[in-house]
DNA sequence: TTCGTCATGTAATGGGTTACATGATTAC
DNA sequence: GTAATCATGTAACCCATTACATGACGAA
């Protein structure tokens, strides 16, 4: 998740962890937000996996007097080649973990880099996870509704209608999806064979 | 935060496990689900911290024959003394905590319960959090927005939206609160009688 | 010279999930 | 008698957070 982000962000340019973490809330908005405590690990185990490797800028800084003590100064990291297939290959993604809350918004946020078919993909699996979710919450209301107190009732109904209002989003960008890339070829539709969920 | 999810529910009435995962689901919907995994063994936690016991429902269990083999019946917890303790240090709890995304439904959700200058606290200390997060979103998003592509500007809207929309919902509730329970004893206007207060 | 912000990092911990394993009860 | 669902539980792991520690650099 962070790893998708940080593939994403350096796929446009070579960047330190600090300034990484800004981008990063530029781009994921109210969605999420990382701490460095999360990111600098991320970005040492991305460079071991062979993801990343430090950017030297092709170096020619003057080299006059250089990190005498301790060597503390920024380090770029860029993609390396393997780096960028494993880009892409998270962008091709388009299973359970591409729906889930958490996930979708950094998903979205490279669907400018995302194959026309794998979006709507995304965003059809994830608007029909909503709702089941929305029609699990109405029936539980339906049939609790009476028993709830003031509060909980608002809770459940601005829960409601948030969701409601991601599916009319989610709508609307699937459809200007298909306007704007008509249907290419046909796969077998709608067959999401659940998983997840509690058992 | 699952614990207090529990102490909320087993306050009302003694539950299983199952039932309570049920039960939290009515309660919380949208908001947030736990998994067996999580619940059983904060189960576990809470008894073995007294807030829990096992409830026999004041037994009389005829005897018999009773879980021969390797005792596997419904487990019904309720709560201790201790517990209902902690459930009310739990609700007068109005910090950052508490308007937390992930908290704030929970501690929503048993507004029935809560003090109702916690709730106002807790109202206020969340819309406060969203205003700042809306702020920060909308500078960056001013800053940024020619250098964003279609899909991260739809990204930014849509969250800068729902961030909107909640804030919105929460000065109602706020101004519900207010009206339903005007300032209690607190130093703006000294000069309005009080009625209805908490005990 | 001190403060704020840029910048990097580690250790401890947290709060949950998934997958698995098992068994009891009910409905057909 | 078998499938679904009710019911409980464990172990391994995941992904991140908090709190801390360090230090460079520019502006007041």
């Amino acid at each position: 998740m962070l790893e998708l982000a940080v593939l994403g962000l350096l796929q446009a340019s070579p960047l330190h962890g600090y300034e990484l973490r800004q981008r990063l809330k530029a781009t994921l908005g109210t969605f999420r937000a990382f701490s460095y405590g999360s990111l600098y690990p991320t970005l040492r185990g991305m460079k071991e996996a062979g993801w990343l490797c430090e950017d030297d800028g092709n170096a020619e800084v003057v080299a006059g007097a250089p990190p005498l003590t301790g060597r503390r100064g920024k380090v770029v990291y860029k993609l390396t080649a393997e780096g960028k297939e494993r880009f892409q290959e998270l962008l091709a993604e388009a299973g359970p973990t591409s729906w889930e809350d958490e996930t979708f918004g950094v998903h979205f946020a490279f669907f400018g880099q995302t194959d026309p078919e794998v979006r709507v993909r995304i965003l059809e699996g994830r608007r029909s996870r909503l709702e089941e979710r929305r029609e699990s919450v109405r029936t539980t209301l339906a049939r609790t509704r009476s028993r709830l107190d003031r509060y909980t009732l608002q809770l459940q109904e601005h829960g409601l209608e948030s969701v409601e209002r991601e599916v009319r989003w989610l709508t609307e960008l699937i459809e200007t999806e298909r306007r704007t890339a008509p249907p290419a070829a046909s796969h077998p539709p709608p067959n999401h064979p659940r998983e997840r969920g509690a058992p």
